[in-house]
DNA sequence: CAGTATCCCTCAAGATACTG
DNA sequence: CAGTATCTTGAGGGATACTG
């Protein structure tokens, strides 16, 4: 949304939600995230979104409090990016997305793309939210190298 | 989405999804439509978008089956714009948009706006979606000039 | 009033090189 | 590996003048 759009946009949850998830990435991390993606390397190969581009939208996420960045659970120096209770809130609106797209923007027969553990070779389930506040989610255990 | 991001994107229903609804204005576009608006002139005051973004944006959503126009109701010569049965499908995304704004993105005791029909004074009420198929939605009664 | 045609410009996004 | 810094490009979007 820019400065010339009129007031009723911003006024408007709608219009709000768009002015915080509405560019072309933020939600396709999101989607990410809730398959369990947390690495900044895992996102940016899974999405093939420039590196700058995406730690600026990661960047935004944490500011928005979408995401939280925390150490990496891991030993490794980095962060790790995971969905805060307000970024798992959002849960409705990439299904919704995702049925509307199933239902509508797939042939029948077509199939969907799916993330793989490239270790078990199972899809990564989606994850559900947590019915209430607590402690982050768990570790993922799946390093998500693929998809299919 | 561009030519370059991953094939995830556009094999995934989201990021299909999101191809044809994850622009600036297309969502903003449908929940107008959702509350009644029909005609190009409302939709451009009431989004504030140029008018050569939003014809393009309407002939796209048309092109997508999201919108059709149709010979307006009354007399003029021209068209006016109303959601399909795919553009009504969407009505899950818009509400989650929604209430995740409202939950979110307002403060305690802000209060959102409503598209007000100059007539009566009253909110103009947000349309829920036909339940199935059937004629196009009856025409809107109200002409709504203005945002509170 | 409902669009179309132009012109212009900003900013999002990409590529790439660099650093801890 | 996880970012940051820099440069460049192009598309998306705005303003405005024009037409039926």
């Amino acid at each position: 949304m820019t400065e010339h759009s009129v007031d009723s946009n911003r006024t408007c949850p709608v219009g709000r939600s768009l002015d915080v998830m509405g560019d072309r990435w933020s939600l396709l991390i999101v989607r990410d995230a809730f398959d369990g993606v947390r690495r900044f390397g895992d996102f940016q190969r899974g999405l093939g979104v420039a590196r700058n581009i995406l730690a600026d939208r990661l960047r935004k996420l944490v500011d928005a409090d979408v995401l939280v960045s925390q150490p990496a659970a891991d030993g490794s120096a980095y962060q790790e990016y995971v969905l805060t209770r307000r970024g798992e809130s959002l849960f409705p609106v990439v299904v919704a997305l995702r049925q509307w797209g199933e239902k509508h923007l797939f042939d029948r027969g077509e199939k969907y793309s799916r993330l793989i553990d490239t270790d078990t070779g199972k899809p990564v389930p989606v994850m559900t939210p947590r019915t209430a506040g607590g402690s982050p989610l768990p570790p993922a255990q799946t390093r998500v190298k693929k998809v299919v």
